[in-house]
DNA sequence: ACCGCCGGGTGCC
DNA sequence: ACCGCCGGGTGCC
């Protein structure tokens, strides 16, 4: 075993080249790798159409699922089918089971899946009528890297993707009657009386269209009724059951235009039948909902009291209406002689009866405690309101967050969201929008990144106007300097920006610049320790720097000292090879940390002095002063191998290499092994299960001297024939442990066998662990090859090898 | 499935 | 006939 970054003194700087500073563009370059080593979900926006297939979907006669002509239908994998592991399940856009792909083509396509090489789309433009079969065309898209491994592994099972020209790719413009979107827009509805502050006339507008989406009857954006189905124009999904309307929609306008006062009118005016809350003495009639949440938990109990509550009849739907600071606006917007039951929601205290909470017209709570009582026994969730309302609602546009999926399990007739802001940052920002609305079918992820997101993203034109259509239909809204009958919307003062460029002194450019500077290499060395703890961690737990609890502050300075001194010992012994988190080399000057943390004396001192106030270690955060770092003592510093007292443990790592050594001993007894790590102290930990499995194996690393090196080197070559020096090619296989960020270092260290006196077939091993760092480091290293194949016309590794069978040609071997 | 595949019945022209 | 051919039974994954 040997340590190659060491022992060789290969390409030490390799692992730091991505942000070195010599390259002009080294804050891109790091941000770029940061992206690609730490992410663990590709940008899926990213993908590209590697091409199209004519499939077969069969089986139809066992699933009710049908299709029409043109319809997108969608790919599902079974891994657990019984009858098959590699089976495709086909289902239509409501999710009912079409058929299966016929086994073939399933056992292809479940490759290029499950390794989330492709996505697959598919659309069925004839046969629809069969009984037994029918053909689809399917669609593979992902990321432009992985294009040429999805058209291989296709065409190796004998299905060739077209990737000609220009292709359908399903997606067209819905038909829409544009006039029927603008309904109501214009109309104006008066306020029920119990509204205490009139409505301007956008307002009162607004409150017509919000009350026409409450009542209408007309289908979603893209539905149409043809003959006795509903027919979807966009997936060319048809149903005979009638699409849910979406009873309600985004009211989007500025800030200030008074869409808190709108809601309110809406929730006193629409009751059921069109007809106003009833309110004031009408003690025995169902009450209203509406609902709204705000970012902000205020949990102040003694609101409570500050509304009369009245004991109602439980209405089917109850109601709630929103945000804290809206509070006030109630009493503000509310006239005074009506009693009107709003109960706010939050606070340890709040009353969680679900009877109680049905018998108010407003609930008002907050998305933190709608989220904290989720999965919870929740009662809002168990309460079938009559209206929910969002405010700030683009603050539930993560669809990952907590807050987000509690309101997805909101039940409600009527669905609002207020945001002055619908849309942030892209046009994912609207599916939380859609699913929380139900807008069938795009409240299913897929079918809204299939019909809308993507084309849009790819400059689709009639994704575009998909988009454009369906916000129209479901939003209003109107901005500050909009228009109403040919004059503004509010009046106000008139407002003016301006900018004022200013420029730095020559001292103060200076000091920002060195700021800039410290603060981009303070940046870049966490980035590099954070990647490094994340590499250890995939080889095995232990490789991971302790933090030392038994530290305890109650020691005397002298004692702390000792122990510190005790653990760096150990620490030096472990590997003889210990890394300094900061340099990634390994340590010069050793020191150690109060925290007991080992660095270079010069790196951990850099990042003290790059510290404003408090420094922090790098590796646990603890507070760190260069007055406290504890020095080994000289002499004891050649000492070598303290016996660790801690248990030994394996790891999954470790497994896979002892897995693949008693296997291959089993086949031949004479085979020998090259295992390379980049930790040492991997190698360390590796010592144990060789020696219990009864392995004889020799260790190089770069501590040993070159005495030390060189008998090493013929003990292992011992019975082969060959010179010594850089000579390995006793072994025939090679494991790397882990992957090195330069695929160079990783060719020079399979060369040390692979080359003149190697007798056998050499095979080499790259252990990678799935969805990790690792699998990023691999994919630097393609590109970095990549770099190479389109700079020389050939890979390295192709040069060399060339050469070497040039010599033994030569040879005659 | 107006197929393919399987397995039993059958057998000169 | 250890075949070929015929025609009935049958059928996703």
């Amino acid at each position: 075993m040997f340590s190659h970054r060491w022992r060789f003194g290969w390409d030490r700087v390799s692992e730091v080249d991505l942000f070195a500073d010599r390259h002009e563009t080294s804050a891109e370059t790091l941000s770029q790798a940061i992206r690609a080593a730490m992410s663990e979900e590709p940008d899926s926006d990213g993908s590209v159409l590697f091409g199209q297939l004519q499939g077969t979907v069969v089986g139809l006669r066992y699933y009710t699922g049908v299709v029409n002509q043109g319809e997108m239908v969608g790919l599902v994998r079974q891994p657990q089918n019984p009858y098959d592991r590699n089976a495709v399940m086909v289902a239509n856009i409501y999710g009912n089971q079409v058929g299966h792909i016929k086994r073939e083509l399933a056992a292809a396509m479940a490759y290029v899946m499950d390794n989330n090489l492709a996505k697959v789309d598919g659309v069925v433009h004839w046969g629809t009528k069969n009984k037994f079969t029918m053909p689809v065309m399917l669609s593979f898209w992902g990321r432009e890297e992985n294009k040429n491994a999805v058209i291989e592994c296709m065409a190796r099972r004998g299905y060739k993707l077209n990737t000609a020209g220009s292709i359908s790719t399903g997606t067209h413009t819905g038909y829409t009657q544009l006039s029927s979107l603008n309904q109501h827009k214009d109309g104006e509805k008066e306020a029920a009386e119990s509204v205490g502050t009139p409505l301007l006339l956008h307002q009162k507008q607004a409150l017509s269209w919000m009350c026409a989406r409450e009542n209408q009857s007309a289908l979603p954006p893209f539905w149409e009724k043809r003959g006795e189905l509903y027919y979807n124009t966009l997936t060319c999904f048809s149903t005979k059951d009638i699409p849910e309307r979406v009873r309600g929609g985004i009211l989007a306008d500025d800030m200030g235009l008074g869409k808190t006062l709108t809601t309110i009118a809406l929730i006193l005016t629409n009751f059921h039948n069109r007809k106003p809350l009833p309110v004031e003495k009408c003690v025995t009639t169902c009450r209203e909902t509406a609902y709204c949440y705000s970012k902000e938990l205020h949990c102040n109990t003694s609101f409570n009291g500050a509304f009369p509550f009245s004991s109602q009849h439980v209405s089917a739907f109850s109601s709630s209406f929103l945000c804290v600071y809206t509070q006030d606006q109630f009493e503000q917007h509310v006239c005074a002689n009506v009693k009107l039951n709003v109960y706010l929601y939050y606070g340890s205290e709040r009353n969680r009866s679900k009877k109680f909470l049905s018998s108010q017209d407003v609930v008002i709570t907050t998305y933190n405690v709608l989220s904290a009582d989720f999965g919870n026994k929740s009662p809002l969730h168990g309460i079938n309101w009559l209206r929910v309302v969002l405010d700030e609602g683009h603050i539930i546009r993560n669809p990952n967050a907590q807050m987000s999926k509690a309101v997805l399990g909101l039940k409600a007739q009527r669905r609002w969201i207020l945001s002055g802001t619908p849309i942030q940052n892209s046009v994912k920002d609207l599916w939380m929008l859609l699913a929380f609305l139900r807008l069938k079918p795009f409240d299913v992820r897929e079918w809204w990144y299939r019909v809308i997101q993507r084309p849009v993203i790819q400059g689709d034109r009639a994704g575009l106007q998909n988009l454009q259509t369906l916000v129209k239909c479901i939003t209003l809204r109107r901005t500050k300097s909009s228009e109403v009958n040919g004059r503004p919307l509010v009046s106000l003062p008139e407002k003016t920006v301006c900018v004022e460029q200013v420029e730095l002194s020559q001292a103060e450019r200076e000091e920002y610049e060195l700021a800039r500077n410290e603060g981009r290499n303070t940046i870049r060395r966490y980035v590099l320790v954070c990647l490094y703890m994340l590499r250890q961690h995939c080889c095995h737990p232990d490789l991971l720097a302790k933090i030392s609890s038994d530290l305890g502050a109650t020691a005397t300075p002298a004692e702390l000292r000792e122990r510190l001194i005790e653990k760096l010992r150990l620490v030096l012994a472990s590997g003889s090879d210990e890394e300094c988190s900061v340099c990634l080399d390994s340590v010069r000057l050793p020191v150690i940390t109060h925290c007991a943390h080992v660095y270079c004396r010069p790196c951990i001192a850099q990042v003290i002095s790059t510290e404003q106030n408090v420094a922090r270690c790098p590796l646990c955060r603890s507070e760190i002063k260069t007055s406290e770092l504890v020095e080994f003592p000289q002499e004891e510093m050649e000492e070598e191998n303290g016996t660790s007292s801690e248990k030994w443990r394996t790891s999954s790592k470790v497994q896979a290499l002892m897995g693949n050594l008693l296997r291959l001993r089993c086949e031949d007894s004479s085979i020998k092994f090259l295992v390379v790590s980049q930790f040492t102290r991997f190698l360390t930990i590796l010592e144990a299960p060789l020696r219990e499995h009864g392995f004889s194996f020799v260790r190089l690393d770069g501590t040993m001297s070159q005495k030390r090196r060189t008998q090493v080197i013929q003990e292992f070559q011992s019975s082969t024939a060959g010179g010594v020096g850089l000579n390995l090619t006793a072994a025939s296989h090679v494991f790397l442990m882990d992957p090195a960020w330069n695929p160079a270092t990783e060719e020079q260290c399979i060369d040390r066998c692979h080359r003149l006196g190697q007798t056998r077939k050499v095979v080499v091993t790259k252990f990678i662990v799935k969805n990790s760092v690792e699998e990023n480091m691999v994919k630097i290293q393609r590109q970095k090859q990549d770099l190479v194949e389109k700079a020389f016309g050939s890979t390295n590794t192709d040069r060399k090898t060339s050469r070497i069978d040039d010599i033994k040609s030569l040879m005659e071997l």
